[in-house]
DNA sequence: GACACTGTTACGCTGCGTTAACGTAT
DNA sequence: GATACGTTAACGCAGCGTAACAGTGT
């Protein structure tokens, strides 16, 4: 699959996809002769999770951590303390994450009424 | 109020304030004869209402178009049909921002249960 | 060789963080 | 004049957008 249909599939450009290449991100699993990024399903999907992960404002260093702890998760060789310390990091990065998008959403339903206490909305079927 | 004390008070940073000024955010009411902003609470106000902003994303220059908006609302010769298709926009984007956060939010769950998986989290009183 | 697609530079942009070097207020 | 606080100017950085120009594939 190359890079257009991947763009069209996963909602993200061009741009962004060769980007995540180039930081090591996502790393299209093949290249055709010509130099084309040929990305696998699995590649698909590994970009699927990112933009899952987006909320958590990570940088995409650190999402790349994340991804090589949740794929390393069957190997038990892997199973150190240290992986077991980085990935309650993220937990918690998690956590607070989730603590801010529900503030956010507080604001913003607050925002909207001030919002709608501006003005009588102009209704959509009649504007312009 | 000197700038420090308002950073203190906003928990923004001195550099966040001076930007703002700079852009044209957020003007000091005042200039002390040294040249030292002079914030009223007025202006600190005004902060607050754009720190509860942050969520919807907005260019600086978009916020002070919203606060424009919002604080010419008492002025009738502004009630113009061109404010009110404004107030419309930014009320469309506030809903759709409130919709990305939701999914933001469901999404950081499912995160937070895939790393709960992933290990048996190491009780912080005994990390390290 | 026409055409759509893809490749690699490389510069631009936002919203600040971060020195650096230098005034102000007490 | 020491000390805490303030000033502007300038570069740095992430995560792309946006050309510009060349190669690929059919």
């Amino acid at each position: 699959m190359q890079i257009g249909e991947v763009a069209g599939r996963t909602g993200l450009s061009l741009r962004t996809l060769r980007h995540w290449d180039n930081v090591g991100l996502v790393k299209p699993s093949a290249r055709s002769s010509g130099g084309f990024r040929l990305f696998s399903e699995a590649d698909v999907a590994r970009i699927q999770v990112i933009k899952t992960m987006k909320p958590l404002a990570l940088s995409l260093e650190e999402m790349r951590e994340v991804l090589e702890l949740v794929e390393s998760a069957s190997d038990p060789t892997a199973a150190t303390r240290e992986r077991a310390l980085r990935v309650d990091y993220y937990r918690d990065r998690t956590r607070s994450c989730i603590s801010r998008l529900e503030r956010h959403l507080a604001y913003s339903i607050d925002l909207l009424e001030m919002l709608d206490a501006q003005a009588p909305s102009v209704s959509p079927d009649t504007s312009y």
